[in-house]
Order: C-alpha cells, then structure tokens, then sequence
DNA sequence: GTCATGCTTCGATGCTAGCCGAAGCATGAC
DNA sequence: GTCATGCTTCGGCTAGCATCGAAGCATGAC
C-alpha cells in the first residue's frame, strides 16, 4: 500500500453536503459571515460552526474576524479550482448566490466607510490598485504603496508629503459590507476620497451615507485606474 | 438552502483513502484490475469489489471485463483533471507506480498475442495511428479506418481488397496485459501483424510469444508511424 | 452596569459507511 | 466432469461523524 498524497482528507472536506454548499456560496470570492453560510446549507450555526472550523483548519477557507462578525472565504484559486473540476465532474450550474448587503443600489454602489470609499467603487478602486501594481500587499491586510503606485497617486494630486504624519496605518484594506471584499482603507483610504470630492469627481449626499459620482466623474474614475 | 450541483457526491467518492488510493494508482491511465486495486490500496477484496462498484457507478470509473478479469481505468480526462485539483491542494507527489505485467522485457516490447501485436509496439501502434487520424473510434471500441488511413497502410503493403472476407471485426482494441493500454487487434490488426512479419521488420522467436523486431525494422516501425 | 447578538463548545443521539469472513457465481485450465 | 482463480454478494460488527439542544464566551449597543 502506497502512501500517496493524501487526497482522500482534503476530498473529504467537500464530500459534505453542508460543507459543499457553503463552499459553492463562495464561489464568487465573496466572505460571508458564520451565520449566512449556516443559512446557504440549511443547517443550524451550531452544527455550522463545526464544518466552517473544519474548512478552515483544513486550508480550505480563510477567516477574518471583524467585530463580533467572522467572515469566511475562500482561502484562495487553488479551492476554486477544485470546485470547477468538482462542478465539471456533475455537469451542472452554480447555484444563484444569495442577496446580500444594502437595498438601495445607491448604498451599494458607493458609500463612505468611516473616512474612505466603499461599495462598489471602493472595491473597484482596491483591486485595480492591487492588480496594476500600484500597491503590494502581503497576507495579514497590510499594504504599501510602490513607486509607480506614487506616479500614479500623483495624477490625481496625492503626493506622499501632502499626507498627514500619524500613527494610523497608511493603508489597510477592509472588508467591504456590500460586496463582501477588500476595500482600500487606512490613511491612504482617506485621502484619495478626499481628493474625488476635492476634484468633484464625487460628492456626498447629505444625510446619507451615499456617494454621488458625477457622470464624467465616474468616467474619469475608471480612465485614471485604466 | 439553495439546491448547487451535486459536488459532495462526487467527492465522497475521493474521500475514502482507499478509493482515492485505487484512484492515483489509475492516474498514469492504465487499467487495473480489481485484485491490484484491492493490493494498491491495502483491502481486501470484498471490500475493493464494493468501492470499486461505488466508482464505477459514479461515473468515475470504467470498466472493461476480459476473460475472467475486470480491468478498470479512470472514465476520462475530468477524472484525472480533478484529481489533479486535489494534489494542487494537499501538495504531494504522485506515488510510484505498482509493478504489474511480464517480467521478461522482450516480452514486453512486442509479443503476439492470439495473432496480432502486443506490447509497448503493439500500443504505441495503436496509439500513433489513432493520435494521426488513421482510425476514428467511438467508445465501445469499434474503430474504422479512415481515408488517410488506408492511404498510410499502403505504404506497408496493406490495401482492402488484401484483406480476407470474414464476420470478425477489421478493427478492434484489445486491452494489453502488460501495458494496460489498449493495442490493435481484430483483422487489422492480425494483418499489419504479418506485414511486418513479411517485411522482416521481425520476427517470432521460437517456443515463445516474444517477437522480436530487428534494429532496422524498429528504425521503420517508428518512421512509418511518423 | 444590563441586554442583545454572533459565534463556539459540550454532550448525547442516531445514521451511515467501511470493513472483513464466509459463501456464491462466474470463467478458464485440465 | 474437477479444480483453481477472479470477483461479487451477504451478514454483522464497529467506528466515525453529522446533527441539534443547551450552555458558555465574546463583542457591541445602551
């Protein structure tokens, strides 16, 4: 008997039917909280908690706590494509990802998050940054900005001595209520928001938390991120 | 709870050790029969005969009866592809692979078997030709051959009209016993067979199944298979 | 401080499935 | 025909695990 890679653990891991809805409902890269996932598999949180500590313990899922919240999602491509094959072997679709988030478009599309962007835009903003190059990032959320990333900051008028000097991190990323990924917080959060509204690419509605790009504001947006 | 494709199911297939252990053993595409299966993943019999069942009803598995064997074979290439996944995943490398067939090399390399070619030429045979396009096969292992192929048994000497009249199959497949690969059998394959006899590319050894290619009619084989 | 919420741990229950021994059923050799 | 071989089916045992109720432990709101 030949001691192989031990695949039968990690094919384990999914051969649950709970396990493996929760994993399908996370398939577009979103993080979902305990309690939504124990909704998606039709099982109690108790019984939810044991399978999502397997997953994660497992490498399946990565974790995030955020307040009294834990938000799981896939630990990386790796799961993805595992399900692919799993989804090719059975033919069929994936499901309908379950509604999330605000009811109002608007909310969802951009909003501010304590000081920074959020929503859709926010999203937008982070993972072009990330995929450009402009900042590198390792694991634990921690970002810096790269020296193109400075070119690039200066298009829009953010040059490193126009920020503030603080204990605060210049950029962190924050999970996103609505879309359910990253968006750019932190210092650097802060201030790009502040340069659309200087610029009037944007501006806030009063008494909400909305925030109102103009159309050629938008379009500029996504010209400047290319 | 929304209702995905059926992924656990497919997975609990893998996630037996012993059911994944047959699994990898089958990864390099031979076919196994199910005593070898049961030694590759450490069971008994019985219990392989029944995990086995489980494969083959899952669609992971086909087999293939001969004689009063059973060979079973990965069902496709979407079964190693997942397979696959999950090495990614766990990391490993695959296991050595389970010695199995004739311990003489000659009888390896080539041998008759019933009246056609077996062995690693008797494969590579098969398998040239049907990678040039010169058989089309569906699955139940009928083959035909097709206008390029009759056009390249020329070269050989072999036309339709050369071949006799009879209700046996012109082409068939044969599983090979040391290779577990399938190699050309039918009329065809008895008539390249004597070709290749005639045209002293080799020939029988005496008292024994070897056939024996001589260095010259090797060289041909493989150039004519291009 | 109290209360509500989100999540985990503990304990008990019940189901499922892997496992093997023994017997049965084919196929092939003689 | 007899015998050997390869494989499957049956029966019963056991272990593992998914499940849920109840309690415990944090975090945040007030």
């Amino acid at each position: 008997m030949t001691e192989g890679p031990d695949i039968a653990r990690i094919a384990a891991l999914v051969a649950d039917p709970a396990r493996s809805a929760m994993l399908l409902a996370l398939m577009d890269g979103r993080a979902l909280t305990a309690t939504e996932l124990a909704l998606a598999a039709g099982i109690t949180r108790q019984t939810a908690s044991s399978h999502l500590a397997k997953l994660a313990d497992g490498g399946a899922l990565a974790v995030e706590a955020q307040g009294r919240h834990r938000y799981f999602r896939l630990a990386g491509p790796h799961v993805a494509a595992l399900l692919e094959a799993l989804m090719v072997f059975s033919g069929d679709a994936a499901p309908a990802p379950p509604r999330t988030g605000p009811g109002q478009p608007a909310l969802r599309k951009a909003r501010i998050c304590y000081d920074h962007l959020a929503g859709e835009m926010g999203v937008t903003l982070h993972e072009r940054m990330q995929a450009r190059g402009l900042l590198m990032g390792d694991l634990a959320g921690d970002l810096a900005v790269t020296a193109p990333g400075w070119a690039h900051l200066a298009e829009i008028g953010l040059t490193p001595v126009a920020l503030p000097r603080s204990n605060r991190p210049l950029c962190r990323t924050c999970l996103d209520w609505s879309m359910r990924r990253h968006h750019l917080a932190g210092l650097l959060g802060k201030a790009i928001l502040d340069r659309l509204l200087a610029l009037a690419w944007a501006r806030r509605l009063p008494g909400s938390r909305v925030i109102r790009f103009t159309p050629e504001g938008e379009r500029r947006f996504h010209a400047w991120l290319g």
